[in-house]
DNA sequence: CTAACGTACAACCAAATGGTTGTAGATGGG
DNA sequence: CCCATCTACAACCATTTGGTTGTACGTTAG
């Protein structure tokens, strides 16, 4: 996952309203208005939270007539859950060599050499 | 956990730099302006990605002499987990368990013989 | 003591965020 | 067809965010 993706995914995840409406989708057949009821805040600024969520793929959206029905992606959280796994990764494999990496400069950086 | 500290937990991840910064303070012993030289920013800067970090609970920071040494949280990215966990668990409440197996599997849409 | 280092913090700025209202385009019902 | 509904999108505004620079303060080295 780029490191855009999980800037999106996690972006999106860290708003209230959003992730409580994750928690309403998760059956799908919520129209945009109908959910937009559910908050104290216009159409529009509910249309923008989805579209924040469909941009990190936490969402899709399907057409049924006039409406737009939004449905939670049920493989959403696991994700999420891949982009922690991927950082705590990352530092565990880094960790023996890291004193290395830790002391350079990015500019001249040489990985021949360095202190030890 | 609260709301907002799952909104700090959350914001504070949506950020390359500050996903780098928990890597490379894993084993602590990090400096402020030691991290500072690895990225294209000046010391101010990564002071700040320190404090967000450290709102969201993911770091700690300790005095030695006049340096802050910081250092991730060994269990935040445990902390992170049970965030999405409760978010799924919601899920599943309203959900009564059933339409995520049978996304899985229509064949066996059958509840009572489904695994869990 | 003085100088250099590491930090803290304030002031400032551009861009993004989260909200609003208004307008226009599809779609379905009478 | 006409009208109400649902959606899309633009323009606008206040606040936050992510960066900068500058200044002040504590600590260590000489």
């Amino acid at each position: 996952m780029s490191d855009e993706a999980v800037d999106r995914l996690f972006h999106a995840l860290a708003d209230a309203t959003r992730r409580d409406i994750l928690r309403r989708c998760v059956r799908g057949g919520m129209s945009v208005s109908r959910l937009s009821e559910a908050y104290p805040m216009s159409f529009a600024a509910v249309q923008k939270h989805v579209a924040v969520l469909e941009r990190a793929g936490l969402v899709t959206k399907q057409r049924r007539g006039r409406e737009q029905l939004v449905r939670t992606d049920p493989d959403a959280v696991g994700r999420a859950r891949q982009a922690l796994d991927e950082l705590e990764t990352a530092w565990r494999g880094r960790v023996d060599r890291m004193s290395r990496l830790l002391a350079e400069d990015p500019e001249k950086s040489d990985p021949t050499e360095g202190p030890d």
